[in-house]
RNA sequence: GCGGGAGUAGCUCAGUUGGUAGAGCGUCAGCCUUCCAAGCUGAAUGUCGCCGGUUCGAACCCGGUCUCCCGCUCCA
């Protein structure tokens, strides 16, 4: 079999993953980290795969578009997500809420607090802090003063101390705890007045100094509010103050009865959804990693309280498994436990995967506890509970939550499979080496010449393949060099028609990672090619 | 938002002390018919990121602005 290519490659992975040590440290040596990503965001735009958005205006920041080929990598992997979540759970089902959702949902969600912040720079650092937080900081060195007297006063009387009697008699920690009221009362105030001037004439009453510069030149306090907000109603006088959603876990909570009863829903079970998510991030980078606009794909599983521990678990692993189907390198992937728990949570965790900038959040694995429905309920006065026949008793179920940004995903499956080889005979190619399954296109068929009627058996083969797949057509070019135009946009294969074709009706069935080649039927390439990049192969032993 | 770097053809870049823009690759058409990019011929493509200023004249000097990258900050 002349077709057949031994090819030794020495491969640069710019996931850097199973590298020998001595390769690693080439790689280290040839290419920074910054020159890996900005190949990414060379390729992604090259190729159509992503566009900054409204780029003949010069861009909007942090804003992108998907091109002819990113949008269909992007729905792959929405897809391929959708399907290992609804279709292959019988108790997870869909649902597709609207971007606009009632104000109070907002109040609810803990949103309307959470995302507001006052923020203060110092001139002189160029640190900036949450203006809030400074002030709460010097009422913490207050506390500690307090604690300062009562261990001095508890060594000078001994075993006859009274801390209460201490504490509540002592003028001057008496007055430590009244300033510190004093100063949390009214900043509270001002917060909710929304009073900006008043809270920066606090921190420069209290003579608050920066911890690094050790300056009070301040700059005015500023409010950040990381909800889009847009008005309903085209007259302004009769419209209502909307936010754009900051999330969509929103719209599965709000829908929570709905699909319960309407689907006959028994506990657990879980509601999916995949749409698009407005934060108006401080500061937005990192190419499609951090972007205003973007798509999270959510899953909120409803669980009788208490059985929240096992089921955190059991998503954790089946998440991770989703994330391994793809075979892109267990060692790419870590977890992240979360120290700090959210308003919401009662445990939580990010799965990390190794970026072209290093280990970042990719998916979040949420026990979300009672709070989001028991909170809809408070807000709305609607009981949002369901009746559990075993128990015999309504409750506010819990919610274990798992969410992935799909741009993230693209990022992370995009940046992972651009890779680099050297071949044998020294000459390089570029590859993008996609999961066959997520892969825009899956088959380009090439006529081995442009005559003798091999067009038009290419052309035949397109029109048999393209209703069950993605397929491309090219006939510019040596064959050679359309084997690579395809291997820089991650097709699994090509397929070649040459004159052994008229004989035979067969066809050669070129691999993209390996550039190996096999000769197969015209009448079997269907199976073949499908198979190889169906969902079922990659997510059967998942 | 602050600091640093960058912006010239689709991509990578060159462009002398200011004198009205070039290469390679790519793209398109044709030739050749060849199984792993870089054979031959021809063609298209730029208000040199945008706006303003200085100048007889600006890709180049000055000011502003937009966008991107890096660091800090932020990230329910």
């Amino acid at each position: 079999n002349e077709h057949l290519h031994k090819i030794n490659k020495k491969r640069t992975h710019w996931g850097c993953l199973s590298l020998t040590i001595y390769e690693k440290k080439r790689y280290f040596c040839a290419m920074s980290t910054t020159d890996q990503f900005k190949k990414v965001i060379a390729h992604a735009k090259e190729y159509g795969f992503v566009f900054p958005s409204s780029d003949v205006y010069d861009g909007l920041s942090a804003v992108y578009d998907y091109g002819q080929q990113g949008v269909l990598l992007k729905n792959n992997i929405r897809n391929y997500w959708w399907k290992a979540m609804v279709q292959l759970n019988e108790n997870i089902v869909g649902l597709d809420a609207a971007i606009f959702m009632h104000p109070t949902t907002w109040k609810a969600s803990g949103h309307v607090d959470a995302f507001n912040d006052p923020l203060i720079d110092n001139k002189d650092s160029k640190k900036r802090y949450r203006a809030d937080v400074l002030i709460e900081d010097y009422v913490a060195k207050l506390d500690a003063k307090i604690e300062k007297e009562v261990n001095k006063a508890a060594k000078r009387f001994g075993d006859a101390f009274d801390k209460e009697q201490f504490v509540s008699t002592n003028p001057r920690v008496l007055g430590y705890k009244e300033q510190g009221s004093a100063i949390l009362t009214r900043m509270g105030q001002s917060l909710e007045k929304e009073d900006l001037a008043d809270i920066k004439a606090l921190i420069e009453e209290l003579e608050i100094v920066c911890p690094v510069s050790g300056s009070k030149n301040w700059t005015d306090v500023k409010q950040f509010n990381l909800m889009f907000g847009t008005k309903l109603g085209a007259s302004a006088e009769h419209s209502t103050d909307l936010y754009l959603r900051p999330e969509t876990a929103q719209g599965i909570f709000v829908n929570f009865l709905n699909v319960q009863k309407t689907g006959r829903m028994k506990l657990p079970f879980g509601i999916a959804q995949t749409g698009k998510a407005f934060r108006n991030e401080i500061v937005a980078r990192q190419f499609i990693f951090r972007m205003r606009e973007f798509e999270q794909m959510e899953m909120q599983f409803f669980i009788p309280p208490g059985s929240q521990k096992e089921w955190y678990a059991h998503w954790k692993e089946a998440r991770l498994k989703w994330h391994l189907s793809l075979g892109m390198g267990e060692d790419n992937y870590r977890f992240h436990d979360h120290d700090k728990l959210a308003h919401y949570a009662d445990a939580a965790c990010d799965i990390e995967f190794r970026f072209p900038f290093g280990f970042k959040e990719l998916e979040g694995i949420h026990s979300r506890t009672d709070f989001d429905l028991g909170s809809h309920e408070k807000y709305s006065g609607k009981k949002l509970q369901y009746f559990d026949p075993e128990r015999g008793e309504s409750y506010v179920p819990y919610v274990l939550e798992t969410s992935i940004g799909l741009d993230r995903m693209f990022l992370a499956v995009f940046s992972h499979s651009l890779q680099e080889e050297t071949l044998e005979d020294g000459s390089s190619r570029t590859v993008l080496r996609l999961p066959p399954v997520l892969a825009p296109t899956k088959v380009a068929v090439l006529p081995l010449v442009k005559k003798d009627g091999l067009p038009d058996i290419a052309r035949q083969i397109v029109d048999a393949l393209k209703w069950d797949m993605e397929v491309a057509y090219d006939e510019k070019d040596a064959v050679g060099r359309r084997y690579r135009r395809q291997d820089a946009l991650g097709t699994p294969f090509c397929v070649t028609v040459d004159h052994q074709t008229l004989e035979d009706q067969t066809v050669t069935l070129r691999h993209r990672d390996s550039m190996v080649q096999e000769r197969i039927a015209i009448s079997e390439l269907g199976t073949v090619v499908g198979d190889a990049v169906s969902v079922k192969k990659a997510l059967a032993n998942c």
